[in-house]
Formats: structure tokens, sequence, C-alpha cells
DNA sequence: AGCATAGTTCTATATTCCTAGAAATGTCGT
DNA sequence: ACGACATTTCTAGGAATATAGAACTATGCT
């Protein structure tokens, strides 16, 4: 749960790391989830199946997901919490905040 | 000369760059550069010399941080200029630009 | 309890990256 | 042309990283 800033960086600046994340932002903003492969659904947040799945050209295999989503949290740029058997994930909006003032 | 948007995170990924990077944007801001090693004087930037030995902290031998200059500047991050006998450096307001607007 | 589903962790491998020293390049002054 | 200075490029070694497959953990359902 680190946040210091070039670790922040670090974690945007993998390309697959950063299409994650640019993905559960749009899901953020929209306040929407896009169900599993397929429908769309109201929810939190989307899983990490969704993730896997739903975030176009990502074709990685399933434990690769999971490090980066794990990268992401670490680094504290997105929450990650359970929700029955799923793991929803989340834009952590102080993390925004934080780079958004840097560069201003 | 790339500048898609996890190329420009990465490149501020690693600490050593970031400083570099923080000290040339705290030089441009000021439009004052230090001198090498101890003086004072206007200048368009600060030379490659001048960041080794002047970044706080930074305990690098000059081929390393002539190696991660190059890797900010690739990254569209700065920009380095011949002025005689040295290089100077000086930040790429393009590209803090475009991640100011990244997060907003 | 037993099973299916959803993710994570472990292990291994190939690639990339950071660092530093040595050699090379470019520029200026004499 | 020569030497001093500033910086880059080359080379190499060690650390970190991305990826994938297998094994494991956690949850819900029947």
């Amino acid at each position: 749960m680190e946040s210091d800033l070039a670790t922040l960086f670090k974690a945007l600046g993998d390309p697959t790391r950063l299409r994650i994340f640019e993905f559960l932002r749009d899901c953020d903003c929209c306040s929407m989830a896009i169900g599993d492969c397929g429908d769309v659904r109201p929810a939190d947040g989307p899983t990490v199946g969704e993730v896997c799945c739903r975030v176009t050209g990502l074709e990685r295999i399933n434990s690769t997901i999971s490090h980066h989503i794990k990268e992401l949290k670490n680094a504290g740029l997105i929450t990650v919490e359970r929700r029955g058997k799923n793991m929803i994930c989340r834009i952590n909006p102080e993390a925004i905040g934080k780079l958004a003032g840097y560069f201003n």
C-alpha cells in the first residue's frame, strides 16, 4: 500500500496495467460495470474475471492479470474488495487526486 | 521520442529519473540554473554535469545519469540540446500538459 | 460433506532494466 | 594538432519484472 510517486508511476508504466487502470477508471466514471463476458449490470465495479475477459486487446492468463491487479493495489491506485465469490476492483480516488495535483 | 502514456509513466517510475525530472522542473519554473557545483547563474537550464552533482541524494556515476537523461528524452519528457561543451536539459512543457490533462 | 466457481500464490523462465567502468565522441582553448 | 573537459556509447553483471502453468485457497450451492 505504498503511494510515493515513483511507485505510482511505475505501476502505470506497464502497458497491460495501464489498460486495466483505464478500464477501471472508465467503469468508475459511469458507475456501471460490465457483466461477466456479455451482459451489462449496475455494480460497484467489475470483478477480476470481468477485467480478464473485457479489457480489449488484453490476452493474458488469469494469474497474470491477478498479479497486475495486485500491483496496482499495492501502489495504492485501486482497491480490491471481496463480494461473495468475486473480487471487485475500484479506482482509488485519492491516488488520482494526488497525481492530478502533481502536474498543476 | 515516443510519447504514449505508458512510456511516460515508465520513465517517471524510476526513483532516480523522477528526481532528475523534478530537479529540472524546479529549475525551469524559476528560470535559473545552478552553476557547476556551487555558484548560481542565469541559464537556459542545467547541464548534465550539474544534474550529476546537484540533484540531492543522487550518488550515481556519470554514465548512469546520462543513461537516465537519455531515457527521459526518449520518452519525450525533456529536451537535451548542445551548448558548447555542455548539454543543457529542459523540461518539455507539452509532455507536462499531456500528463496534466490525463488526470482531469 | 462434496463440488463448482473465482482468484491467488508458487515456481520457473525469458526478458528487461539499473548500474558502473572503460572506451569513444564531440567541443573548446592554446 | 594537441590536450583538457563534458558527455555518450559500449560492455557486462546482477536484480527486478512479465508471463504462464500448476497447485492452492476461499466462497457459495446442493
